[in-house]
RNA sequence: GGCCCGGUGGCAGAGUGGCCAUGCAGAGGACUGCAAAUCCUCGUACGUCGGUUCGAUUCCGGCCCGGGCCUCCA
């Protein structure tokens, strides 16, 4: 299975290459933790959730390294800190377990590695060292400063030239800095302010060098695959490309650069500045499924915008009630997932996932046409397969259909529906409909077959 | 100002130089005591103006509209 992958770097669609099949390597940008993660945040980690389904279903779940960082000092967190009394830690540990607790309801499997920016300080300093060693950093005011000018071809990711960059600066410049484009790799902290000891004095890390210490630290200097959102393109990874490569003296530090497109709010942006954003915590308490708010987010294209919207959730969920209700229909049928080259396909070309889906769709109309065990077996078994690389459809269908909503207990439903096919036997239907739209207001669904009469909750 | 994305049927959303996306909603039919579910059938979709072509929603150019990055941001 050839995969190809839309890479930032060349703005072209590349046939994937690991530069090791035995250890294929992708770096995630993961939250700065100092509150819940909003449904914009959810959508790499969903994103390239499936990516790494595909890489593991491709490679083999033992030949990829997935890693996924948590920011957890940043001047956001300390403002915070310094605004409730809350301690760092404290902040840190509590809200990197919300965001554990909500991309584990998106079905977003774990990555390898977690890494913490506090646990890479020293290496942060080191490769601050080996910069201003070779020359392409300086120190000015306890700062130091990556010096933009002295690398050949900053702006490669971005496709921006230093002079566009100065034309378009919107910044006032800080006037210990050489040059405009020039960027923190450390700064000084005040005394009521944390800080690790460093060859410039008491300090913390500037928001790039992190990702550029952990990821060489643990993938390497090269590596396969670095993504995020389409807004760390600049400055973020621009600044982190030029920070691994000159300190490693190397060509790339990725091979390949994959960017999310954003989520939307009525065609804008969602974000924390604008303010329109909602939380995945307070949907999951609204009673919107995880497994709906993945779906939802995966029925775009990954580099497409998308507006996720309520309804959009909701479609989403009528969706997997499809193909619940199909897998209920065979749920004693023992299969084998393995997924269609069809679906393996689309997902292999950049992440199809809609396309992927609507294959999906076709499936579950064949399980639903079919006739004989044999036929049934065959479905079910690329239905599962192509799910799995989604990363939907592993909940039990029973369950999914008949879990949630009002509190009604399983056998007071029973009952009445016992009692009303004693009205029907009887040819009581007026009855029986009773019986029935009772339990429809209550949003209990009935469904009648030659085999019996099965409910869900709408 | 520089750089970069989009505009597809009522909605969501893939894709393609000539024929089907898919789901939801809607219409009709089969099935059902009636429903629900399921299956079948259906709807002159591709921002706009030109160009290339036997033929363009798909390629090229102009225009209009929307969005993003250039500052923290997934």
């Amino acid at each position: 299975m050839t995969i190809h992958l839309y890479n930032t770097l060349l703005r072209e669609k590349q046939i994937f290459e690991p530069i090791d099949a035995g250890n294929v390597r992708m770096y995630v940008c993961g939250p700065t933790v100092y509150d819940y993660a909003h449904i914009g945040n959810a959508r790499p980690v969903v994103c390239f959730d499936v990516l790494y389904r595909l890489l593991r279903h491709v490679y083999g779940e033992s030949h990829v390294t997935y890693v996924r960082n948590i920011t957890d000092i940043d001047d956001k967190i300390m403002a915070a800190a310094e605004k409730t009394g809350e301690s760092i830690e404290s902040i840190t540990a509590r809200t990197a377990g919300w965001y554990h607790d909500d991309m584990a309801a998106l079905g977003a499997l774990p990555p390898d590695r977690e890494p913490r920016a506090t646990e890479f300080v020293p290496q942060m300093v080191k490769l601050i060292e080996q910069l201003i060693a070779k020359g392409f950093a300086y120190e000015a005011e306890k700062h130091v400063l990556f010096n933009v000018p002295a690398m050949q071809d900053y702006g490669q990711l971005s496709k921006r030239s230093l002079d566009d960059m100065i034309a378009g600066a919107r910044v006032d410049v800080a006037p210990y800095k050489k040059h405009p484009a020039d960027f923190t790799l450390w700064k000084p902290s005040a005394e009521n302010q944390v800080g690790w000891p460093s060859p410039w004095g008491r300090g913390r890390p500037g928001w790039h060098i992190e990702c550029s210490a952990m990821s060489g630290e643990i993938l390497g200097q090269v590596f396969d695959i670095h993504a995020g959102g389409i807004d760390l393109i600049f400055p973020h990874h621009e600044n982190e490309i030029a920070q691994s490569r000159c300190a490693h003296g190397s060509a790339v530090m990725a091979k390949y650069w994959l960017h999310n497109g954003f989520v939307q709010v009525n065609g804008q942006k969602m974000s924390k500045s604008l303010g329109n954003f909602f939380t995945v915590h307070e949907l999951l308490e609204e009673g919107f499924r995880g497994e709906a708010i993945r779906l939802a987010l995966l029925s775009a294209h990954y580099r497409q915008p998308i507006d996720i919207t309520r309804e959009g959730i909701q479609d989403a969920k009528a969706q997997l009630d499809r193909f619940y209700r199909a897998l209920a229909m065979v749920s004693d049928l023992a299969v084998e997932a393995a997924p269609t080259d069809h679906v393996l396909a689309a997902i292999a070309d950049d992440l199809n996932t809609p396309l992927a889906l609507s294959e999906l769709h076709e499936l579950v109309t064949k399980l639903n046409k079919a006739t004989s065990q044999a036929e049934k077996k065959v479905a079910k078994a690329a239905l599962l397969g192509g799910a799995k690389l989604l990363g939907i459809l592993w909940q039990d269908p029973a369950k999914w259909l008949q879990s949630g909503g009002s509190a009604d207990d399983a056998a007071v439903i029973e009952a009445q529906i016992a009692a009303r096919l004693a009205a029907r036997k009887a040819k009581n239907f007026a009855e029986a409909d009773r019986i029935r739209d009772d339990l429809a207001a209550r949003g209990i669904l009935l469904e009648d077959s030659s085999s019996g009469t099965t409910w869900r909750r709408a």
